[in-house]
DNA sequence: TCAAAAGTGTTTTGGGTACACCCATGA
DNA sequence: TCATGGGTGTACCCAAAACACTTTTGA
């Protein structure tokens, strides 16, 4: 039974208040031409998450360090009999957040030169099931939110809470209550941690933001539910 | 790339208060002899989900139309290159959860005969990495009940609150307050449904309790939370 | 002095918890 | 008539929602 097994990466980032996905474009049959998730097969003495870091590094030119410290999840593993036309290709995909780059992220050669930042809503047909495996990791992103701390992975190192509630509403594409998303993000004992004395002018107009930096909790209890959901409406 | 792929399932009841998992005595190496999650080898034409209702039926001697009717949930993929010491083999995880079983569902011929549900507490060494995708599989089964109706899956087709009460405190072990239990319960819409009508005893003595039946909701809004999480003691 | 964004306070409301109590049945 | 389990009522509490309001900056 030779099985080919790969990875594929659905990476997320919000930039310009709306949420992108890292895509590639095939440099070789079959699909060539065509946009695709990041990703690569498994070689022998690797496991599916160390070849996915592997690759995204590879694919991406994303800095190594942050490639090294980048939160992967496993979304689910993708093995109807024809998603490749070559061959019987298993597929495990995974889910990563990082904080909007300084710049375009795909700058390195080879083939980096060929990954871009795009907006979820204009991504066009997709290589493989790599639509539905998009949809998927949309999905799973959101409900993240919802329970745990993740959101601050979209942040850079420091932010404000305007930022972080920009985060929350670019993926759950919602407003929120300003004064009742701070409580209740302050409430939750260490999701953020005050950065002491610090404070940032966020559009140049406005008040000075206080500077936060993530906590040590991974969880979010009670959870933070999106405002569409847990009514009846 | 020669990877061979499996499927492992992690199959919960709800018998006399505790909850088990079905387990295979291995006959042949490795581990011979040893426990091990029912699961086998995926074929070249069909997708894991495919498999694993497969493996299942032969493996274990459920009835077809129980095993086809089967809720399959993907859990995780398990790829450490060095997890089955004959080759590299890559596993893709599955929980399921069924109703008790009228008689210990390991009748059949063949394999089945080693088939055995065993209440999990007293489950020992597993062969290859099964006893951290047990450890896995319970834990995702804890959090399901929590935001899903999947409750239900584990009751005959018909049952009481009581009984879906005792299917919540023996996978979170703990003990819920009835008059709230069902409360909460009847106010999600879709969860259960009156059967009308109709009434059982449930343990020879007390008040004959209403039936219900599974109602069309898969979501729970709001959450029905685990007692212990969600407070800061 | 105005717009924009941060940050505080207050009222209301709805869901969860705890617990007291009644009902129907078998022994 | 008593133990057992099903079912109802109710008072309390906390957290979320809604919204009015103040503060600090750049233009």
């Amino acid at each position: 039974m030779p099985f080919a097994v790969t990875v594929d990466l659905a990476v997320f980032t919000v930039r310009g208040g709306r949420l992108h996905v890292l895509l590639i474009r095939r440099g070789q049959q079959p699909y060539e031409g065509d946009w695709a998730l990041p990703g690569g097969f498994v070689t022998p003495r690797e496991s599916a998450e160390s070849a996915a870091r592997r690759e995204l590094a590879e694919e991406t030119g994303l800095a190594p360090d942050l490639v090294a410290a980048l939160h992967l999840e496993q979304l689910r593993t993708y093995s109807e009999p024809d998603r490749d036309p070559r061959m019987r290709v298993v597929s495990v995909a995974f889910t990563a957040l990082v904080a909007d780059l300084p710049e375009p992220a795909a700058e390195g050669g080879g083939d980096a030169a060929h990954a871009r930042w795009v907006p979820v809503p204009e991504v066009g047909p997709l290589a493989f099931d790599h639509a539905v495996i998009l949809a998927d990791a949309r999905e799973r992103v959101g409900s993240k939110l919802e329970y745990t701390c993740l959101a601050t992975a979209f942040c850079p190192p420091q932010f404000t809470l305007g930022e972080l509630q920009a985060v929350y509403e670019t993926v759950w594409d919602t407003a929120l209550d300003r004064p009742n998303f701070r409580r209740k993000v302050l409430a939750t004992p260490g999701f953020v941690e005050a950065v002491p004395g610090a404070a940032r002018l966020t559009g140049g107009r406005g008040k000075p933001a206080a500077l936060y930096r993530p906590g040590p909790a991974t969880a979010l209890h009670p959870p933070l539910l999106r405002p569409s959901e847990g009514r009846t409406p």
